[in-house]
DNA sequence: GAACATATAGACCGGTTGATCTACCTGTCA
DNA sequence: TGACAGGTAGATCAACCGGTCTATATGTTC
């Protein structure tokens, strides 16, 4: 029942892993992570192994964190499934025109982890497999009449919009990927046959 | 008039860096790509001036290919610009569908290039800015009421369909991709006013 | 043949990488 | 008091990084 005041090594080691990884990409050295941490060296292969199961567990709580902010995104727009979807467009254009935007973390990790096995890449992967199961459930209370294709189209939009804005900043890709979620949303609602 | 029958250090160097820069990342060594070139150390400071002068020529070159790839791609498909649009994702798909496929070299490029001032930005900036240009051009000849928004559009969904088929293999981006690209195609054919 | 540009081969540099190590310090709990 | 877990500090390691260097070989061209 320690009321710490300041976090403990493996929380100010994953933070700054969790930033730096970010800003300065995965090949960032363990050295400037330490010192940003203020942790040393030891700890950090106490806690985590190496660089790799750091690495891994930072990709793994940040994907918590982003899959609970869909749930919030969503939450924050009200019951109806459509505006919900589109809620979540609207705020990545958000988090798209912040500063610090530098892209999806987890298509930069998936592009810079060369190697296949890395554990990374199953995270990332468990990743979309959850934010996909979030939009097709949608689709499905919307009576979508292919929900898991929808899904598909809809998270192709994300990650166009987050590559565009990372690359062109400026163009406005939020406002283009939501017009074209909302074609896939609604597909097939008023038409016949 | 001398007929090589090998190309020079120069092509070797260009042709190695391009390949591992895609298979490895940009996060190659230099020794991985003199090896593989078969090149002594000081031709490519000669030619290049360094690793960062050899990425950027690559980006450079690989440029001015794909943006060909494009128009070769569009002129396959005949002269109605409606099908030279859609032919380009046709090919992306089979493109995404080969073995060696890796994602967008050129997003991966800026993802990987930390430092905003790398010359290989710049690089990547004016390829986009050329297959934005082509996509409009023939938007245009379409007359569609709104053919920069369309193109910015169907960039989108460009960078969408490879960030998905280099992440989410198997789940047929390209045909999801190309849905899309057909409304925005068509937006304001037979629409009244 | 001499001069020259262009290769190659490889030693060498300082710096950094990820990782392992010892030594020491500081709480907590028995 | 004493043991012990968990932290810090920092030396040390082999390997590799990008880059510079000398020496040598191979052509081509005056």
């Amino acid at each position: 029942m320690t009321a710490r005041t300041t976090p403990g090594p493996r929380e100010r080691l994953l933070d700054a892993a969790r930033q730096l990884t970010y800003t300065q990409g995965m090949g960032v050295g363990i050295d400037a992570i330490l010192k940003s941490a203020n942790v040393a060296r030891r700890s950090l292969y106490e806690h985590f192994g190496g660089k790799d199961g750091l690495i891994t567990e930072v990709l793994r709580r940040t994907a918590v964190v982003d899959v609970a902010a869909y749930r919030t995104t969503m939450d924050a727009a009200g019951d109806d499934p459509r505006a919900r979807l589109l809620a979540v467009f609207d705020r990545l254009g958000e988090v798209a025109d912040t500063p610090a935007f530098r892209g999806c973390r987890y298509l930069a990790a998936d592009l810079a982890l060369a190697d296949p096995d890395h554990p990374g890449h199953a995270v990332t992967r468990e990743y979309r497999e959850d934010v996909h199961q979030i939009l097709e459930h949608e689709l499905v209370r919307l009576e979508h009449p292919r929900p898991g294709h929808a899904a598909d189209q809809l998270q192709l939009l994300v990650d166009g919009l987050l590559a565009v804005a990372a690359t062109r900043p400026g163009s406005g890709p939020a406002a283009a990927a939501r017009e074209l979620a909302e074609r896939v949303v609604d597909e097939g609602r008023r038409a016949p046959a």
